[in-house]
DNA sequence: TTGTCAACGGCACGTGCCGTGCCGCTACAG
DNA sequence: CTGTAGCGGCACGGCACGTGCCGTTGACAA
């Protein structure tokens, strides 16, 4: 198989991806189809079954290659500044479209089918959460969080309460409730004087 | 209209959630339809149309009707051991089935569909919450958490990793996982001596 | 140059469920 | 006794599913 060949089916997996982007952004999730996402990127069903077994794949294929959302930390030395920063980066990305609801529509069909809530763990949420706790042990280490503070905690503290806005309450997303959070966060992992 | 005619009105819409509670255990919310339902229990189409508007709200319905779980709170007087005995409770009823999944479902649901996240809010995730608060001002009035320890805060590092690991990592909820959870929390909210 | 072959767009099919009509029955209300 | 509301049953048009088949295209091999 040639470059070329490749390259053809790339570019017709990425305007596939693009529409259902598209597609669901203007409808939705719910009523997005294959059928729709078919005839709008003009191209036959088979074309898509071919790529993804089924509408949750495609869409999260579609989603988490669109955005590789780039939330990577920043190393200032000060923890309390960088946390902040890079949850603050967090709530500017969710609290709003367009990856917001799309990426709320992607945690619900996570409920509903196991290989898509696989998929989003290995693909994202891992990642994600391994470079918060690498980020937390880089200051642990400096003495900047208590030595016995647990930092898988900590990373779910900075999560946990950031994803229940998000997905339960719904209430908007703010860089105030988050700096809240995080006020309690270090008033507990700050060593002791 | 008759106590009579109100009871056997009652009895169906009864039947009706309990029997989507059991096609929803057997085949999965995701596979669920109102047809199935109907056809199950012996009802026409329209006498569930007649009561809800939607799938997801008759599900609604049938999971918070059906449990009412009952997560209330103790006031033993020792707001660490009751924290843990609440949380352990909520861990034993999400951990597994037959709440777990059915749970998982309607929350997936609910980021489909607003009808449904307002409704679980209402009648279930914001009293809960409220419950939480109450109790953990009672302790602060108490002396046992810091006075300027924000409790809208506490609640959500008591509900957000649970919800996080429930929802997103999707690993087993255990006792352990929320105790170290508890465990960071208490440090920050407790009163500096 | 010609033959091969895989991927493709287009079309059609059977299936399942949607939400909504209509029918005739039953049981209560007036 | 008559009217009426709720009901089960049935049928309908519509839509999307997932899967066949068909003819075309374009890159590669002989």
């Amino acid at each position: 198989m040639t470059d070329d060949r490749r390259t053809r089916a790339a570019d017709r997996t990425n305007a596939i991806m693009r529409t259902t982007l598209e597609l669901a952004q203007e409808i939705g999730y719910a009523k997005l189809s294959i059928e729709g996402v078919a005839a709008r990127s003009g191209v036959g069903k088979h074309t898509i079954y071919r790529r993804w077994p089924s509408k949750g794949a495609l869409f999260l294929d579609a989603v988490l290659t669109s955005g590789e959302p780039a939330l990577d930390y920043p190393d200032t030395g000060d923890i309390a500044a960088d946390l902040r920063q890079q949850i603050h980066a967090a709530v500017d990305l969710l609290g709003q479209p367009p990856l917001g609801p799309l990426y709320r529509a992607l945690i619900g069909e996570a409920q509903h089918d196991p290989m898509v809530a696989a998929a989003l763990n290995e693909r994202f949420i891992r990642p994600q959460a391994d470079r918060t706790v690498a980020r937390l042990r880089s200051a642990q280490q400096r003495g900047q969080i208590s030595p016995d503070f647990d930092l898988a905690v900590a990373m779910a503290i900075l999560s946990g309460p950031l994803y229940f806005q998000f997905l339960i309450t719904q209430e908007p997303l703010t860089h105030e409730y988050v700096d809240r959070v995080l006020t309690a966060l270090l008033v507990g992992m700050t060593p002791r004087t």
